[in-house]
Formats: C-alpha cells, structure tokens, sequence
RNA sequence: GUCCCGUUCGUCUAGUCCGGUCUAGGACACAGGAUUUUCAUUCCUGCAACAGGGGUUCGAAUCCCCUACGGGACGCCA
C-alpha cells in the first residue's frame, strides 16, 4: 500500500507567471513539503500556438526564485519523464485507446468526443466538501487536428503520475465534473481535489488578470522584492496559521498547512500589504546579506564600483538598512553618499526656505565646525544642541537646512549618522557650496 | 441564461466543524500622538465588520431556509 503524497503543479506556459499560478504552485509545494511527499513539475504545451521554450523559462526561473523546488519534472526528470505534455502522445494513445474500447469516445468533424454518464459527478474536495455536479454535454477530448485537449490529458497524466491531490484553482472547480467523469470511465479512483480560492484584482471586479499592476512573478523579481517576503504573504493570501501571526518562517509554514484549513472565499490582491512585508523582511536581514543583496542594484545604478571602500558601503547600506522600505528606490535614497553631483528636491527646498533663515543656521554650523576635534556623533549631537541654546532656536532649525545642504533631501538616514558617514571634509565641502 | 462556489472592519484574516468564554481578536491601509531631528524606520492611540430577512434555541457570527450581492465555469484555451 503506498500512501505517499503526490501533487503536482501543471502550469500552460504562456510567456508570463501569473501571481495566482504561483500561489497554487506554492500551495502544492508546502502540501508536499507537510507531508514529506513528492511534488512534480508538469509543463502542460498542449497549445501549439501560443507555447514557447522562453514561456517554460520564465516559469522554471520564478518557482527558482520563490524557492520552490521540484522533485520530479523539467531539468531533473523523474520515474514518469517526459514532464512535457508535448512529448507524451504514446501516453495519451494508450489511454485513448482503452476510452474506445469501453465505447465511451466517438468520432464527430475528425475530432474526438467523449461521451458523458448522464450521472452526477462527485468531486471530493478537501476545501469544500463534496460538490456534486451534472456534467450535460459530452466534450472533445483529441482535436480534428490531433492533438489532445486539456481535461483529457491533465486526467491522464495525474493518472500516469500517480498523482494523490489535485490543488488548483477555484476556476477548475466546474470543470472537474468532466475529469471526473474521464477517471471513473478509465475505471480509477478519483484523487483528492482542493480547489483553492481565486486571487480578485486589488480594485474593480474580477480575478486578477496578466494585465492587472502586480500581477506578475518576474516582475517582482525585477523590481528587487525579497523572493521570502513575496513567498510570505503569498502563503497568507487563503491561508493563516490561525494565530496572530503574520510574517513567519517557512519551515513553520510547511509545518502548520493543512488543506482543511484553506479559506473558501476569494481575496482580493493587497499591494501595499506586501509592500509592507517586504519591508519587514528587509530590515531584519542579517546586515551583510542586506548588503549583498542591495550591492549589484547600487552598482547597476552606477553608484558604485570596484573602487568603493567596502567599509564604507557597508556603513552606508546599514544605516539604509533602518529605513528602506524597498530596494528598488534604494538608488534614490541614497546616492548622495557617493557622488557630488545628486539632484536638490524641489518640494524639500521650499520647505526649508519657507520659514526661519536656513542659510544663517548652516553659516553657523560651520563657523562652528573647526572647534569639533572629533567628527562623531556624538559630538555632533552635543554642538548642534549648543548652537541651538546659543541663538535661542530649536535644533530642527539647523538639522534640516544642513541635511538638505549635503543630500538635497528632507528624509533620509538618521541625521548624526549621515553627517559622521560622510566625513568632516565632504560635509564642510557641500556645506560650504551650498552658502556661498 | 444554466450550473457550481462563496459572503466577519476599506483590504487580508481569527472565531463557524463541537451555539454561551465575542461589549468579535490581529495585520495592512487611514487618522492622531511619541521618539525635546526629518520619516520611508520604531512605539502608542484611534477609526472600522458578523450582507438582509425568516426560522430552530433559554441563548446564533456560529445550525437550517429564502433573498440579495460577489466570484467562477459553461471553447476543437488551459
């Protein structure tokens, strides 16, 4: 008797991953992953038209990125290879064969029909329950030009692959009345299903689509999300560990999901929330795995080169670390800590220069400058409390005026810190220009 | 139109199976405040929900029915 879990996800390479098919391979993954069992990777390529090599690529580089990792399926191979729809005809004949001689398949136009029970199927779902559905009109199952039709393949093939749980989308849900229909007319068992809830757009009506903002695997990993951070809140889109927890790690994930516990209903896509995720996750990465990961984006952004100081960079990336909300904007946020040349907000300026007298606060933080033998922040903090008292204003007089004199910002890294990371002699220099 | 699934704060959700502990908890977002420095960090406070109507019951967010609304499927797409 083998009780061993197999679950599968069987995406259509289209050209792009969707969010909704990642969850679903998530799902797959972490069910697998729970019950120590085997989780196969199945390219579905029945659609000439529209199938490309690049399309499989972008699917295999995504569950890579999200760290979902396969035990049987393209590149590895497996004990039911091919894992291509596209190559596995003999197998599809063979079946198709024993649908004829059980006289459940007829000829119509040169395709191939399948000839329906008139019975309802029951499809027994771990989600919600057993749902019962009439399946009316028989349905193609090899196309006039020969090729087989999904329902027919994706049945055979999780029959072929001994697969124990089908975990898919909500959308499938009134379609499995027909795989239904073609397990029992192949006299086998009917796997467990879990139709999963559907992701809805964030706003207007319906799923989310390929077109919708954020709808796309690579595109995250394009704008430098943390694949954890993504994979995260992915898992809590129709699942929850039942507590109030909502960031936690991946093995304890893997340990707590259940298919029982999968919400029945939709939920709509929240930007913000995983915005918000990704921040979290960022600040509490060990700091030199923030400054690895975030280096190659500074250096693409031409802020950095071999010639950095390490050390430097890492003082820099630190103090970034505390703040950053994303890396993508990272560039942005902090140029000014390599290069002269950085770009004065127009919005911070006229904040600055609305009330008190700027330059008057900055003339004098400088005056005051020479008598600072050690630049550090402390220091700082002591002398600018100083100055404060001495002309009867607050220190928020001089420190925004002199942050935005040396990065052109009104945000950024704590102040003390930014003025003791770039050093005495480039904060008189920028000081300096921006007075006279 | 037919069939299937669903309905707790604006959003994601806990609670529903086994009715009382729920004056319904957490998070995001939003609003206010604190960190005698900004905030894109951090902390605090606030706002805000059981779709509606009928039952059953001493008692219903929780069980049953109806209505409304939302979603999905009805392809020689997957």
């Amino acid at each position: 008797m083998n009780s061993e879990v197999r679950v599968r996800f069987a995406p259509s390479p289209t050209g792009f991953f969707h969010i909704g098919g990642a969850r679903t391979a998530l799902f797959n993954w972490l069910y697998a992953r729970h019950r120590g069992g085997t989780f196969v990777l199945r390219i579905e390529d029945t659609d000439k038209k529209r199938d490309s090599e690049e399309s499989v690529r972008v699917l295999i580089d995504g569950l890579k990125w999200l760290g979902l990792n396969w035990d049987e399926g393209p590149e590895l191979g497996g004990s039911h290879a091919p894992y291509f729809q596209s190559e596995r005809k003999h197998v599809y004949d063979h079946y198709l064969e024993r649908l004829r001689s059980c006289g459940r398949v007829y000829e119509r136009d040169g395709a191939v029909w399948f000839k329906v029970s008139g019975k309802p199927a029951v499809i027994r779902d771990e989600i919600r329950g057993d749902v019962t559905r009439l399946e009316e009109k028989d349905f193609v199952i090899i196309r006039s030009d020969g090729s087989p039709v999904f329902h027919f393949v994706n049945v055979v093939d999780d029959i072929d692959m001994g697969i124990t749980h089908v975990i898919r989308g909500e959308d499938h849900l009134s379609n499995s009345s027909k795989h239904v229909e073609i397990f029992e007319a192949l006299g086998m068992p009917t796997p467990i299903f879990a139709h999963i809830p559907l992701i809805l757009k964030t706003v207007g009506s319906g799923k989310m689509s390929k077109r919708d903002q954020g709808a796309l695997v690579e595109d995250y990993k394009a704008r430098r999300f943390l694949p954890e951070a993504v994979r995260n809140y992915l898992c809590l889109l129709g699942w929850s560990p039942k507590d109030d927890r909502e960031i936690l790690p991946i093995e304890e994930i893997i340990a707590l999901f259940e298919l029982k516990q999968i919400s029945k209903n939709n939920a709509r896509f929240d930007e913000k929330k995983l915005a918000h995720m990704n921040g979290q996750y960022l600040r509490h990465l060990p700091p030199e795995a923030f400054a690895s990961f975030c280096t190659p984006v500074l250096k693409s952004a031409g802020l950095i080169s071999e010639k950095t100081s390490p050390s430097y960079l890492l003082q820099v990336l630190r103090a970034c670390q505390e703040k950053v909300r994303d890396v993508e904007s990272l560039p942005s946020f902090c140029a000014y800590f390599f290069t002269d040349d950085f770009p004065f907000d127009a919005t911070a300026r006229e904040k600055i220069f609305k009330q008190g007298d700027p330059l008057s606060r900055i003339r004098e933080f400088l005056e005051a400058l020479p008598s600072l033998t050690d630049f550090t922040e402390e220091n700082l903090e002591a002398l600018v409390g100083a100055l404060s008292q001495a002309h009867g204003c607050k220190t928020g007089d001089y420190i925004h005026p002199l942050r935005f004199a040396v990065s052109g910002q009104s945000v950024g890294v704590g102040f003390y810190q930014l003025f003791h990371i770039l050093g005495k002699e480039t904060v008189m220099k920028r000081l300096a220009k921006f007075v006279f």
